[in-house]
RNA sequence: CGGGAAGUAGCACAAUUUGGUAGUGCACUACAUUUGGGAUGUAGGGGUCGCAGGUUCAAAUCCUGUCUUCCCGACCA
């Protein structure tokens, strides 16, 4: 493409309401442009990346097999009420009535019209199994957008749905797709993680996360030191060791004015290991008081799944009252509240807890000085914890979620009767897999992980344009015959080439290449006297010079390497 | 939804405290000089100061309301 009379824009300054960098350079680069809060226009440089990235997913999706669909967005509510996401995806969804008042949404998800599609299909065990994808808008009414791409409203998201007769057939297409989730993002030379994940409203058994490793990921991985263990946070395990420290009896101290673990501690000489944490919680207007080590946080995700709870807020006064909880100095001794203990409690000896008395606390407390009504893994993973694996040393990487794979089950099949008749004539659901993935957010993860002062810096396999192209003095006749004769070698070679022919300084036409992050630069200057151009990868500082004879082949090698 | 910040030219900002003709840089137009890393000079064009009320002789500036955006948190397949 040649720059000249095209729409071609560049901001030269940091924008204002951009924070992030991936956010910041694709607004400056021109490529987006905010509409509104986690709602973006696409511009001819960004949807060309972003087709750069679709089609590698196509690609890839063909090899495992998958075939293209597309659904709406605007769909019937009552597709959503069958199944009782309309309740469990809440808030989240947009809904909207139409003339005569009947109500619709706008598809943030879309399990239920795939199991739709598939019972057009599906009559027996031969017509299984198979998996069926689109790549379409998807809308989710956020709480709060943020970082550029990364947490949108509106977005274009790839959704494969697999459907298998058993178990080993789901087995089979999800590791399928698991494959091609790693070709994907290894063609698009993304620093990735696979993680374990919860399973959340999508319902299921098992989950398993991309995620790409950046300081502004909104997700906590967990990794191990020494194996290749990775987890989210939400569901990390906390593995306990215990002491076997001999136990001491238990003694009231007085603790005036002294309530939080910090100031507990501190005051009577006792790591915050060795303290009780109590969180006073509301699980469906009912106090539960959980206990936890005094250096943990409580996992709201883990603790929900033991009390089979929906959600767990902090409890208010009216039911910390009606116990004897005395907040700042509550423990488990003698608490009349229902008692749910983190199971690493139970490897504590000789800890600190509230007294459950205003000004004092218990000191070598141990666990059979109290009864309980649950015990189970309930608090965060620390970083130097232990590795539930191979017992290494867990640590923290921050992580954008880019993709995910669910073991759906049979969840949606049986709500909405997508059956099969199996070689013994019986009815059976069909057993479903969903397969995510966001093209936007890899696009922002691509820039998060590779971008310099002067802007972003694309690989190739997802750069707009391969090479660009442009002439030092627009002015000198020779250089611009000798520039676009190249861009017409180039071009009826079948690359992508950006040209830039406008008549503007050198110095203009560098930043903006460099700002868009095209990987190779081909510039036709004051060597051409010696039939000799300059190539400079974006990446490198320095540059060869080449015979103009050449350039076809260098580019042609380039890109295949690469 | 809680806490914080901000809305002034296409972009980034100043002027608001102390009310009195709306300014700077970049970008844009014309001309000249420049031409290997966002040129320089001269002359120009471009603004319902987010919106709506109010106070005042007079409001970008003070008051009230409202909308929008960003950041931290809550939340989030």
């Amino acid at each position: 493409m040649k720059l000249k009379n095209s729409y071609f824009y560049t901001l030269r300054e940091d924008v204002k309401d951009e924070e992030s960098i991936s956010g910041n350079l694709l607004v400056r680069a021109g490529m987006i442009k905010k509409v509104g809060a986690g709602i973006y226009m696409y511009l001819p440089m960004g949807l060309k990346t972003m087709d750069k990235i679709r089609a590698i997913v196509k690609e890839e999706m063909a090899k495992a097999g998958a075939e293209e669909v597309l659904m709406p967005s605007l769909i019937p509510s009552e597709y959503y009420e069958t199944c009782g996401r309309i309740e469990a995806l809440g808030k989240s969804m947009f809904h909207l009535n139409d003339r005569f008042d009947k109500p619709f949404v706008l598809g943030p998800t879309h399990e239920e019209l795939f199991t739709i599609a598939a019972k057009s299909k599906v009559r027996s065990y031969k017509d299984l199994p198979f998996t069926i994808y689109q790549m379409a808008d998807k809308f989710r009414d956020e709480p709060r957008p943020r970082y550029g791409l990364v947490r949108v409203r509106e977005f274009i998201m790839k959704d494969a749905y697999s459907f298998d007769k058993d178990e080993e057939g789901l087995d089979a297409s999800y590791n399928k797709m698991k494959i091609a989730y790693n070709n994907i993002y290894d063609r698009l030379k993304i620093n990735y993680k696979i993680v374990k994940a919860d399973t959340g409203v999508m319902g299921g058994s098992l989950s398993e996360e991309y995620q790409a490793i950046t300081d502004i990921g909104e997700d906590t991985l967990v990794l191990c030191d020494s194996c290749d263990y990775a987890s989210n946070l939400e569901i990390a395990e906390v593995i306990a060791k215990d002491s076997n420290e001999e136990e001491k009896v238990l003694e009231l101290v007085e603790t005036l004015h002294k309530e939080s673990i910090e100031e507990v501690s501190k005051y009577l000489n006792i790591a915050p290991s060795k303290c009780l944490k109590a969180m006073l919680m509301n699980v469906d207007n009912e106090l539960v008081t959980f206990f936890i080590r005094g250096d943990r946080e409580l996992n709201i995700n883990k603790a929900c799944k033991l009390l089979k709870a929906k959600e767990i807020n902090f409890a208010n006064d009216e039911l910390i009252n009606a116990s004897n909880a005395v907040p700042g100095f509550t423990g488990p001794i003698n608490l009349n509240s229902k008692i749910v203990i983190d199971r690493e409690v139970l490897t504590m000896h000789n800890f600190c807890c509230g007294a459950n008395k205003l000004g004092y606390h218990y000191i070598n407390a141990n666990p059979k000085d109290f009864k309980y009504d649950l015990v189970g893994d309930i608090s965060n993973v620390l970083e130097g914890d232990i590795c539930p694996v191979c017992g290494g040393k867990l640590y923290f990487k921050k992580g954008i979620e880019i993709g995910n794979l669910f073991k759906l089950g049979t969840k949606y099949s049986e709500k909405l009767g997508l059956t099969y008749l199996d070689e013994f004539n019986q009815s059976k659901p069909v057993i479903m897999g969903c397969y995510g993935l966001g093209i936007g957010r890899i696009l922002a993860s691509i820039i998060e992980q590779n971008h310099d002062d002067n802007g972003i810096i694309f690989p190739v396999s997802v750069a707009p344009y391969q090479v660009c192209l442009l002439a030092v003095d627009p002015k000198n006749e020779e250089q611009v015959s000798i520039a676009n004769k190249l861009y017409e070698d180039l071009i009826s070679k079948g690359f992508d080439v950006l040209y830039d022919d406008r008549d503007e300084r050198p110095g203009v036409k560098f930043k903006d290449m460099d700002l868009i992050g095209i990987p190779l630069r081909i510039t036709v200057g004051k060597k051409i006297t010696d039939n000799k151009v300059e190539v400079k990868e974006r990446n490198k500082d320095n540059f060869v010079e080449i015979n103009i004879d050449d350039v076809v082949n260098y580019v042609n090698q380039y890109i295949n390497k690469s």
